[in-house]
DNA sequence: CGCAACATTGAGGGCCCTCAAGAGGTGTGG
DNA sequence: CCACACCTCTTGAGGGCCCTCAATGTTGCG
């Protein structure tokens, strides 16, 4: 996991004397920043720390503050008392891990679950309401981040309706690799959790998983998967 | 279809002058909104009228506008060439057909055909953008309707992932049920729409009616549907 | 080593899709 | 007015995909 990363914004809307390196997670989290929202941020914004295997949050509960995940790895999903967390998204920091619940209507709309020891930024709403009013350009980056969410899900969702679980497959692991310079991925979370996201079972996600090992598409070994034939994944993943 | 409303700013975050009656789509699509905003708006929007069955647009073309339905129905999905259209989101306006699309990539999502005629309201992006710069406050309001966007995504791709058919139909239900006095539902949408936005084929929807009926949980008679057992749907529907 | 957690593999079954036929409704033209 | 085409919804039969359950193999750790 690397610490939290050093970006010069590229900044073709900032004037030129905000065209300085900006300190801290916000550039990952957030894009190209003036320097005077980054500090405003960080005066809004506490940091919480927790261990693996604790509750970041419950579905339903009060939701006052942005998190973001600096660093370390959760699960958001549905936990159900007497069952594991069904996972529906992992996230490796530093990301955004609650946009729209606090913006929304103040609840949060799934659970959450520390999966290593990770530590937290949070970002009282309220307060960056105003601060949104005060600095536009800072408003404007969270309606980009909003909409390609928004653009991410509408995916998925035509995925899980109407595709079946091999292109859901292909198609992620496609996703996986495009902006990748080698064809070898190492998978980052369980496979059961994997499958999760995917919408279905681990079980059918091994099967599927040798199926396309024995057709001659990829290549898997333990958690290395390597692809033989790109172009015929792209092809089982549909349009 | 209602003319396009006329609204009372709430206002409580509006300074005194401003609350006054703001015309046309605005306060339907984005809520209240100063006067100032709304004729911000009105300069850069555009209208544009379809006739029944007319393309809106298609996925992957070019997206430099948001497009909101200001009057008659469309429905989102994805077109195959020599199919229908499988429906993935029904829209009656005045609602926005595509808020997302220009904001992330500037590429549509998805394909969009009207289903009766209709007209729309278009707001070029880059204008859009500066326009939030001078006025945070309409920035503001997108932020809430996009993370409202996500809200709803993120529950109805728990609903794919996690429960079956029968569940998802009773949660609709429920969902179309509450903020209504009487028990009684006036399908707008053909069923086999329906049917397409709950991930299942018309049959199964048909077959899950029946069902419901049988139980006693509901009375259909063609497009009218009355809720008799509130308390099972909402079990069914689960958690 | 023993234990725990995860992944894999197989057998069986249920949910839901596909295909096909029939019923009901609506608009058109003779 | 009726026949006809057309669309939608409904109902049934059959089958495939994927889930569930169970057993086994693998890996990591105390």
């Amino acid at each position: 996991m690397p610490p939290p990363m050093t970006l010069t914004a590229p900044a073709a809307d900032l004037p030129m004397r905000q065209r300085v390196t900006v300190q801290g997670p916000w550039p990952t989290l957030l894009g190209s920043l003036a320097v005077a929202d980054a500090q405003a941020l960080d005066a809004l914004a506490s940091s919480r720390s927790l261990a693996e295997g604790e509750i970041v949050f419950r579905r339903g509960t009060a939701a006052d503050s942005l998190v973001a995940l600096t660093d370390g790895q959760a699960a958001c999903g549905w936990l159900e008392p007497g069952r594991a967390l069904s996972v529906e998204r992992v996230l490796h920091g530093p990301a955004w891990l609650a946009l729209a619940g606090a913006l929304h209507d103040k609840r949060h709309g799934c659970d959450a679950v520390a999966q290593t020891a990770l530590t937290l930024t949070e970002i009282p709403v309220d307060p960056l309401r105003l601060l949104m009013v005060r600095r536009p350009l800072l408003a404007l980056r969270f309606v980009d981040l909003l909409a390609q969410e928004v653009g991410r899900q509408e995916l998925r969702l035509h995925e899980l309706m109407h595709k079946d679980a091999s292109a859901r497959l292909a198609a992620w692991l496609c996703h996986q690799f495009d902006g990748r310079a080698q064809p070898v991925l190492r998978l980052a979370e369980r496979k059961r959790d994997i499958a999760s996201q995917l919408g279905m079972t681990p079980e059918t996600l091994s099967r599927l998983m040798r199926q396309l090992s024995e057709r001659g598409l990829i290549a898997v070994s333990g958690y290395t998967v390597r692809v033989l034939d790109s172009a015929a994944l792209q092809h089982l993943a549909g349009p």
